[in-house]
This record gives structure tokens, sequence and C-alpha cells, in this order.
DNA sequence: TCTATTTATCAATAAGTGTTGAGATATTGA
DNA sequence: TCAATATCTCAACACTTATTGATAAATAGA
């Protein structure tokens, strides 16, 4: 990840439309949904959500693939890493303690519990 | 972190000046660095520097305090934690191995060496 | 007070972005 | 082939954002 592919994630999330997509599919998880289920969820057009998933792959957030008449998309997880990577690189500064809590939280997020995986 | 905070957090990273300061201030640490300094490091002019740095500072990215004749800005570390965190929140779709990475890659930022867990 | 220093504000211009609707493209089944 | 479905492309318009240079405001020291 270089500072223009950082612009490019950035500038992709800068955009209501678009930060909702990223999120629904992050949720969604490596199935991904159809345009058309992606279109009814946001609210847009066919024409609408078009320019918003191309923003979106462009910037290399999120991918699709065929099946059928239907374009599916899911969210590009290495890229959000990198991302989130690229911003808080050399954050510590000599004092891990302030940027110890961002692991925390996006820890939490990927597993409440340590014991089981199962959730 | 809501919606609204989180789009403009993502405006604010997605100007090259912008994310280039957010950079500088996030190696920088807590201590951060004059107005002056910055506008030199980025090649700003005072009056687009300090557009800039107004941006970042509405978007809740950067904070500032007056020393003397000079402005120090700082990065907000809690906001880019939270801002993280909402991007990635529920990421896991039942399945916590897609978005593991994402820790393992922000915890080696800060954590190079493992010998010590407690900070 | 006066001057040098540092940073912020303002207005004008230039450049970039999102929305819309019509129409095009691709796929499926009869 | 024809029709229905699903998605994409294109161009015009409105809106937003970045840059520039001049100027203003705040501070420190003499």
């Amino acid at each position: 990840m270089d500072e223009r592919q950082a612009l490019n994630a950035f500038a992709a999330l800068s955009q209501e439309t678009r930060l909702r997509l990223v999120r629904i599919l992050v949720t969604a998880g490596p199935d991904g949904l159809t345009a058309g289920t992606l279109a009814t969820e946001v609210g847009a057009s066919s024409s609408n959500l078009s320019f918003h998933t191309k923003e979106l792959e462009h910037a290399g957030l999120i991918q699709s693939r065929r099946e059928g008449r239907s374009t599916i998309y899911s969210a590009a997880f290495p890229a959000l890493t990198n991302l989130i990577e690229f911003l808080m690189k050399d954050c510590c500064g000599g004092r891990p303690e302030i940027c110890t809590p961002a692991v925390a939280a996006l820890a939490a997020c990927c597993s409440p519990t340590e014991a089981t995986t199962h959730g």
C-alpha cells in the first residue's frame, strides 16, 4: 500500500453511499451480495450503484464476480488491513501505550472470546 | 463515532497534504509539531496549511494548542482508533479468520517484539 | 510603542465529484 | 429470434473543494 492507493481508498470511503456499501459488505463476509441487493440496501438507482461500486473497486476496497445475470460484490479484507496499517505505521513514536488501544479495539471486534472461535 | 464523524474523517484523509500531515503527526507522537514545521514538511504555504489543519481538527483527527507564537498540532489517537473500529465493526460475519490479519498487522506496528506484553 | 515573527482569514479562481435519466450491454429461458 | 431481467455506460448539470495572494491578528522582545 502506497500513498496513492491510500488516498484513493480514503476518497472512496468519504462518500455516504460508498461508506455504507463497504460496511454492509464487511458485515456480509466473503460471500458478498448482488448489485441489486446493495442498491436496495442503500437506496440507490442502478446507475448510481454502478458508479459507486466502480469507485470502490478501483480503490481496491471491494471486488466483483459474475454469477449468471448478477454481479456479486464482496469486501477486499486484505486491502482494508493494509489501509489501517498504512495509516498507523510507526504510530508509537517510542511510546507503545499510545496506539495499543487501537489494537485492543480491533481485536475485540474480531474475537469477543479467546477460548472458542465459534461465534 | 457515528457515520457522520466517520465520513468527515475519511474525507479529511482523502487529500494528499492532509494525509501526509496526519501520518507525520502520528509518527511524531503526543508532543506534536508546530504549524511552521508542518508547513515546511509538506511544502505548503501558511494559508494552505491553516486550511488543511482546520479541516483535520474539525474532523477530530488532530488537536491544537498554543505555545507562545506557535500553534502546535498533534494526532488525536483515540479518534483514529474509533475510526478503525467503526470501519471494521462486525467484520467477522461468523468467520473470525477473515479479519484477524488486520489485528495482527496493527499489533505488529505497535509492538515489534512480544517480550513484554504489558506496555 | 514599534518591529519581526508566526499563524489565520478572506475572496476569487480553478478543479474535481455526485446525481440523473436515457440508452446500451449481457444473460436467461421460451 | 424475442422478451424479460440485471447491470453498466454516457453526458449534462449542479455542487463541493483546493489553491492562491493579500491582508489581518496575535505574540515576544526591545
